[in-house]
DNA sequence: AATCCGTGGTG
DNA sequence: TCACCAAGGAT
């Protein structure tokens, strides 16, 4: 039964499956480069391939060997993440690679423990390293592994829960194959992606249709089990847009904790008397201007953005002492890792400058509302 | 165990 | 318009 599941899905595969992914040129036969494989394993945490192939040629273009990423500056690692979301990602591949070259002789280790003990790096990361950059036999769980899974033998609850986990993990393990790891691997990845989707399933197509529970007891649809939905709440924020005579625009660099940790974002504050507080700490003014709300949505939260223009702003001697404040030219926003509604925000609010028409960013994520009146 | 952490696509 | 969620891991 487990013998036949794999060769189901390697034979599928060998016709079917995606053999021309970027990180999964050989780099010598049989082999793939395992920091190409590490850095595509991360970028792929909650993220689909479509949207990560062009981050991951840049990035590799950019720092071409884990040695080079260890000895990059951490602005220039968050400036190649910037807009893929979840920088903490970004954060622990950049200490990892420095946590290799102090312990592990600048390669990525080929032991399991050692492997999932690197920040960024659990069970299932671990195992699609070693499966794919070295054929060693090791299970890989994510979603595309759980919706399959669940699915075959008909498993219900939703995965969050542990028992649900435990149990997918288990039959994993059992299906995974003694020989052609790497390949299986990718093709139970690339069955779920292209064939087992999550809703409107190709079971046509699927060489396990046959033995699926799910497909036999007409239950595709609700298998996995749905995670509990939960009201979001809404956060309010203004965001301060301090600008000079030469088009610069203040950044200031966020904590190590809380959203968007380490990038470089627009001052905030909570309210427009706040803001001016804050503004006026930072530069000499005399004018603000609001610009059009939006709203960001995250996975937990949905935040109201007031962002304030504070036009024609001029500089407080001071700023330069502080590392993590900086007026930053159009360079420097190419240079920095800044997040994505920000750099939205100040690309939109460059365009139109000229009409004298600032406008809020046009992303499929913002939602305009209705402009305030004067502050 | 439950929550936190981004963004973009989709039905 | 909006809920859902995609190659998860850390705390």
């Amino acid at each position: 039964m487990s013998a036949g599941f794999a060769d189901r899905l390697l034979a599928w595969y060998d016709r079917h499956g995606r053999h021309d992914l970027p990180w999964q040129q050989a780099s010598a036969p049989g082999k793939r480069d395992a920091y190409r494989v590490w850095l595509s394993e991360i970028m792929l945490q909650q993220t689909q391939v479509a949207t990560v192939l062009g981050y991951f040629e840049r990035f590799v273009a950019a720092l071409p060997t884990l040695r080079a990423l260890a000895e990059a500056d951490e602005d220039t690692v968050l400036a190649l993440w910037s807009g893929l979301g979840y920088y903490r990602r970004a954060r622990f591949l950049h200490r990892a690679a420095q946590l290799c070259v102090e312990h592990h002789g600048g390669e990525l280790p080929r032991d399991f423990d050692a492997l999932a003990a690197l920040p960024g790096i659990g069970r299932s990361t671990a195992g699609a390293i070693l499966a794919q950059a070295h054929g060693l036999r090791f299970p890989i769980l994510d979603g595309n592994v759980k919706r399959v899974l669940a699915r075959y033998h008909g498993i219900h609850g939703h995965p969050g829960q542990g028992a649900v986990e435990k149990e997918l993990w288990r039959r994993a393990d059992a299906h995974t194959p003694a020989t052609r790891v790497a390949d299986y691997t990718q093709a139970i990845m690339d069955l779920g992606a292209t064939v087992c989707v999550r809703s409107r399933p190709l079971c046509g197509d699927c060489p396990l249709a046959g033995d699926c529970v799910a497909r036999r007891d007409g239950l595709t649809a609700v298998l996995p089990t749905a995670r509990p939905t939960k009201a979001q709440p809404t956060r309010g924020t203004v965001m301060l847009v301090l600008r000079d005579d030469a088009g610069r625009v203040l950044l200031e660099r966020r904590g190590p904790q809380g959203v968007w940790s380490g990038l470089w974002s627009l001052p905030e504050a909570a309210d427009h008397e706040e803001a001016w507080r804050v503004a006026q700490r930072h530069a000499r003014l005399d004018d603000a201007q609001p610009l059009a709300p939006f709203v960001h949505v995250f996975s937990h939260y949905r935040l109201q953005v007031e962002p304030l223009l504070f036009d024609r702003a001029t500089a407080r001697r001071g700023i330069a002492d502080n590392p993590d404040l900086r007026w930053c030219d159009a360079a420097d926003l190419a240079a920095l890792g800044l997040p994505a509604p920000v750099r939205s925000l100040l690309l939109a609010l460059d365009g139109p400058r000229q009409q004298g028409l600032p406008l809020a960013p046009a992303t499929a994520r913002s939602r305009r509302t209705p402009s305030r009146k004067q502050a």
